[in-house]
DNA sequence: TTGTAGGCGTTATCAA
DNA sequence: TTGATAACGCCTACAA
C-alpha cells in the first residue's frame, strides 16, 4: 500500500508528503529543498528533486501563501493591448521582471472599468505581490482604493487623480510644448489638438503643453481647435474634415490618432506634411513606416514599463511603499508629416 | 478586545472569521454568502456584505483552492505579443472569456522555451483552471508534458508535435495552396517561400500547401526557393536581395515577414506588385494600410482565439478533456502587392 | 542535517 | 436557515 493514490484511476495531486515518502525523508526536508535552503545535504536534495519529478509534483502556492510565503507574481493591468504603445510598455515591464525573478501576468481591461475591477480583484485574490497599473479611461480612484490598500501599486503612463500610488509617466507637457513650438516655428498659426476626451490625465498634460507653447508665442488658445475624438483610427477619421476647415496643423493626442488622420487625409487626397502638418505622440514603430513618415514625440514605452517594474520590485524588496513620481523624458522626432523636411518619394 | 488586529498599526488582512464576527454570524454563513448560496436569508446576506466592505475583506483564493474550490482563471501563454496577430488572438480569447465568467491572465513567453516553462509552472502553481497555449518556437512537448498533465490545454495556432492536447488552428495548408495557385495564375513560375525555420508546425503546413500548388501546376519544387529567415521585419530584409535574384514572386510565412520584405524592397527601389509579387499570411490590420496594400491569406486571429477559449471553457464545464482538432477557415484577400490589380497611387 | 507539531483561511459535512 | 468541526498542503518554529 503506497500513498493510496495510485490505487484509483484518478490521480490526486502529489503533495510534499508524497514526495517525502517517496524520497524517504520528512516533509520538512522537502520544504527546505523547495525553498533552496543550504541546510540540506546535496545527496538528499538530488534524491528529493528526483522524487518530485517522478511524482509530477506541483508546488501548491495557495497553501504556501496561506502560511505566509510571499508571491513572486506581479500583476500588469493594461488598458488596451490593441494599441502598440501599451504592448511595448508591457514588454518593457516583462523584460525588467526577468532580471528580478518575478513573473508578470498581464490582464487587458479594454478600457472597461468594470473589467478592471474584476481583474484587480482577481489578482489580489490570487496573491499577486504588486501591481503595475495603467488605468482604464473612465475608472475612478474611489472604487479602486479599497481594492488596492496595503498593496504596492505603480501607475504607468496614466495617473488616476486621488489615488495615492507611485507613478511612472512621460514628460507629456514638455513634449507637447516642444511639438507645438516646432509647428509654430514652421509658420503655423492655427494649430489644432486632436483626440481623446477631457478627464484623461495624459490628455490634460499634453493639452497643457500645447496651451503653453501657444501662449509663449502670443497665439490665442481657441477652444474650437481642441477637438475630442476616440483614440482609434476611425475616431480620427471622423474629425478630419473639421480639421481641414479650421486649421493648418494638428498635434494629435497620440500616434494611433495621428496615423488614423494621415490615412483619412490620404483617402481624401490630402497629403500630410504637404497640405497639412500632423504631429503624433508616443513614436510607435509604425510612425517610422507610414507614408508620409510621422513626426512624433517619442516616449519609449519599453523604457517606461521597465522603470515602473523596477520601482515596483524595489518597493517590494524594501517594504517601503511611499509613493514616488518618476518622469521619463520625451523628445520630438521630426520626420515628414509635419512638413519640416520634405523628402522626395522613394522612386518616381 | 476585538479581532486583535486593529490594536497594532499594521492591518492584517481580514478573514471570513473577522467578517463573521463583525456581522454577528458564523464563518460558515459568510462562506455561504461568498458562494452565492440561496440558503442564506436576504437580511443576513446584506449584513454580511456590508461587513465585508467595511472591513475591506478580500477573498483568499489560495485557501479556497486548498480546500478544493475551483478556479475561474484561464492562463493564456502567448509566444510573442509584439506580433499584432497574436495580440488579436489574445483579444479574441479575452472576449470569449467574458461571456463565460472566466478571467484570463496573459503571459508573454517571447519565444523563449525556458520562460515558457516558468510561466506555465507558475500558472499551475497558482491554480489556473486551464491553459490556452501558443507554444514558443523551440519548445518541446517532452518538457511540457509533465507540467501539463491533468490540466485542460488548448493549443492555439501552433501545434506541438507529441503533445496530446486539443488544437485550434487555421487551415494553413489550404490557404497557402490558394495563395500560390493565385500567383501561378498570374503567370509566375519561380515562386519563393520566405520566412521561418524548419520544425515550426505552422511553417510546415503552409509550406505543404505551397508545394501542393506547385505540384498541381506541374512546376518543380526547388529547395533553393524555400528561404529561411527570422520572423521579423529585419529578418525579411536580410533575404530580399537573394529573392530578387532567384524568383519573381514570394509567399511569405506571415505578414510580419511580408511587410518587412515590402519595406526592404521599397528602400531598394523595388515596388511590390509592380516589380515583384508579394503575398503574406494572417491578414493583420497593417496589411490593408501598407503601401502597396498587401495581398494576404486571412486568418482572423480574433475568431481563432475565441474558438480556443470556447473549447477550453466547454472542456472545463464538461470535465471531458479529450483532444479535439478545430480547423478554422482561411481566405485569400487579394490586394495590390501580388500584382493582380494594379491601382494608381493616391495622388500624383 | 532531519523530524514533529501546529496553524494559516477556506469549504464541506453534519447537526441543530 | 445557521453553526461547529475537520480537513486541504505548506511553512515555521523547535527538538533531536
Amino acid at each position: 500500500m503506497s500513498a493510496g493514490v495510485d490505487e484509483r484511476g484518478t490521480e490526486a495531486r502529489a503533495t510534499i508528503v508524497d514526495v517525502a515518502r517517496h524520497a524517504g525523508v520528512s516533509k520538512s526536508t522537502v520544504s527546505l529543498v523547495l525553498s533552496g535552503s543550504s541546510l540540506v545535504a546535496e545527496s538528499t536534495r538530488t534524491r528529493v528533486s528526483q522524487s518530485m519529478s517522478d511524482l509530477g509534483y506541483i508546488y501548491h502556492r495557495g497553501a504556501a501563501t496561506l502560511r505566509g510565503a510571499k508571491s513572486r507574481v506581479l500583476g500588469m493591468v493594461i488598458n488596451d493591448l490593441s494599441n502598440p504603445f501599451f504592448v511595448e510598455m508591457a514588454i518593457g515591464i516583462e523584460e525588467a521582471c526577468q532580471g528580478g525573478a518575478f513573473i508578470p501576468f498581464i490582464a487587458n481591461t479594454v478600457e472597461n472599468p468594470v473589467r478592471q475591477l474584476q481583474v484587480i480583484r482577481s489578482m489580489r485574490e490570487y496573491g499577486a505581490a504588486g501591481l503595475a497599473l495603467s488605468p482604464a479611461i473612465a475608472s475612478s480612484a474611489l472604487e479602486l482604493k479599497p481594492l488596492l490598500s496595503d498593496m504596492p501599486v505603480v501607475q504607468v503612463m496614466r495617473r488616476l487623480p486621488g489615488l495615492r500610488a507611485s507613478i511612472v509617466a512621460p514628460e507629456n507637457r514638455f513634449g507637447a510644448r516642444k511639438a507645438v513650438q516646432h509647428l509654430i516655428g514652421l509658420g503655423h498659426k492655427r494649430i489644432a489638438f486632436v483626440g481623446g476626451f477631457p478627464a484623461m490625465s495624459v490628455r490634460e498634460e499634453r493639452l497643457a503643453g500645447y496651451a503653453e507653447a501657444l501662449d509663449e508665442a502670443g497665439l490665442p488658445y481657441d477652444p474650437a481647435l481642441v477637438i475630442e475624438a476616440p483614440i482609434n483610427p476611425s475616431g480620427a477619421a471622423g474629425v478630419a474634415p473639421q480639421l481641414l476647415r479650421s486649421s493648418t496643423a494638428a498635434l494629435c493626442f497620440n500616434d494611433v490618432v495621428a496615423i488614423g488622420l494621415i490615412r483619412a487625409f490620404a483617402a481624401a487626397g490630402v497629403e500630410a506634411g504637404r497640405d497639412f502638418a500632423v504631429v503624433g505622440f508616443d513614436d510607435i514603430d509604425e510612425a517610422r513606416h507610414i507614408f508620409p513618415a510621422l513626426t512624433s514625440v517619442a516616449v519609449n514605452g519599453r523604457a517606461l514599463g521597465a522603470r515602473a517594474a523596477q520601482l515596483l520590485m524595489r518597493q517590494l524588496a524594501s517594504g517601503d511603499f511611499a509613493p514616488e513620481n518618476i518622469l521619463s523624458p520625451t523628445t520630438l522626432v521630426v520626420r515628414v508629416s509635419c512638413g519640416a523636411s520634405r523628402q522626395p518619394g522613394v522612386s518616381s
